[in-house]
DNA sequence: ACACCAAATGTAGTAAAATTACAACTTGAA
DNA sequence: TTCAAGTTGTAATTTTACTACATTTGGTGT
């Protein structure tokens, strides 16, 4: 496992001292493991026992042995960890810090998707007769891009803001629909009626949410994803990337299933594009 | 450069009882980078020193770093590639090859990204009179998102899909507001003389684009993105995500910019959905 | 075959690093 | 206030790595 996402996670169950530990090493582990116990303790203003402590506590054997396991965290794929956004922070260092933890919250997203349901879910959507795209707030404009993209397939597709329209649209839905609704956290009342109206219209509904919410229960089908967002910044941030790269997967999985002759149909949408733009040499 | 490598390659050039040390720690590296240089001395049946030495030999400071350097050659897993998706690809496959090029992008977008143009545009944003976001297409959304984000700030954002009303806004423009056009290609016309209209209307024109495109050519700043698209697919991904994710530096450079006051403010926004939401225990 | 030199290796002492044991603080509840 | 549990630091100890120097090895020329 990963030591690097470890210290993030373990965060709060550190102590006071331990925290600063942990705040410089993830400033700059690769400084980190090439310092000794004393410059690390000093850098971090404890003592070097309790950078130990801290070593011990993340399960390892003591400072070298964290040493190890902090320097193939490093080499091992990923560096990247959810470093949340700090007030003093330069330009350069929130851009990276928000790069990172996207990049971060990703990997966790891939992680928790199920693949199975991906897979079933991709069958509904080959097979709808028209397929909606519902969510409101951040989620929104994710749905705004799932439309994008789903138009392309020649497919019904229906896409609302307005609450009312969406009510109204999966009144008139029928068995064969599939309803797609985003929410990140679940709890939006008028997401979880329009599952209900859904429903007992025959559509199967499908959603892009959190386990266990209210919103997954009205479901038939649920896409979970579990990404830690930074709640510091009181912005959907991570949570509506991930949606829309598993927006991505299912439209991914849409193409493949339809095979080849499909795929020749999507560029020719594409091309019909080229009248509206400047020329580019080569293209 | 891996070090296991540099020590087969280098085998020819150690002494005799160097090359018992290499063959010892070829025959078990997991052992090796656990052990102190005693155990390894004694296991190779030679002197601490020659271990010692053995290590510089291989340019590292000593017996320590060698171990560093060796526990990352063996931690060598693989970063994130831009691998394509195949016809012939299973659901778990194309599902993690989708989620892995999206991370790979994002970390070649984050090389790629100018981190003085960001802070002069979040200079500029935070004195803006006015705010638009514009884009078209699979932009449409992200520029919708960014919408999303940036009214929660309280000043002015203007956001619309249809090219005549963004002409006619921009033609609203005065100096003063700022005019964010987004396009992957920069080349979408439409967008272009968007850019001109602004410009002539005193606006500050940002534009997320394509470094050398025509759109970049007539904007005031350009946030250049250079990110690899899996042009087989005939759809943005990686793109967008890459856009929205700059969005969200922008954002966060903006609510940092304004200090803790400001953020307080966030905080009362986001807590006014909480009549939407059904309650989640401890909340 | 011997002496000699340079390279290689080892020994023993030294310096540095990490760990332990314990003492001195905090903190929160009775 | 006092006590106990938890946290942190100080100082001594142990382990580990490194250095300086001594010894050995192996090769070369006489």
């Amino acid at each position: 496992m990963n030591i690097l996402e470890k210290i993030t996670q373990n965060q709060a169950a550190f102590s006071k001292s331990e925290k600063k530990v942990a705040e410089v090493i993830l400033a700059n582990p690769q400084t980190a493991i090439h310092s000794s116990i004393a410059t690390l303790a000093k850098m971090s203003d404890v003592s070097e026992p309790t950078v130990n402590r801290f070593c011990r506590r993340l399960d390892t054997k003591g400072f070298p042995d964290f040493k190890l396991h902090l320097a193939q965290s490093l080499a091992n794929g990923t560096p990247y960890v959810n470093r949340h956004v700090d007030e003093n922070d330069s330009p350069d260092e929130y851009t990276n810090k928000i790069f990172e933890s996207t990049m971060a919250s990703l990997e966790v997203a891939r992680q928790s998707v199920n693949v199975h349901v991906v897979n079933r879910v991709v069958d509904l959507l080959t097979q709808a007769q028209k397929i909606s795209f519902f969510g409101l707030g951040a989620s929104a404009s994710v749905a705004h891009d799932a439309l994008n993209k789903f138009f392309r397939f020649n497919v019904p597709v229906v896409y609302f803001e307005d609450i009312l329209m969406q009510r109204m649209s999966c009144m008139n839905c029928s068995a064969g629909d599939v309803v797609v609704l985003i929410s990140h956290t679940g709890r939006t009342k008028s997401l979880v009626e329009i599952a209900q109206i859904a429903r007992m219209n025959d559509a199967t509904v499908v959603g892009i949410t959190s386990a266990e919410s209210p919103l997954a229960q009205e479901c038939s089908y649920v896409l979970s994803l579990e990404v830690p967002e930074d709640t510091d910044m009181y912005m959907p941030m991570a949570s509506r990337i991930a949606q829309l790269t598993l927006i991505d997967v299912l439209a991914t999985g849409f193409t493949l299933r339809r095979g080849n002759k499909f795929r020749e149909n999507l560029k020719r949408v594409k091309d019909t594009l080229r009248g509206s733009r400047y020329e580019k040499r080569g293209d």
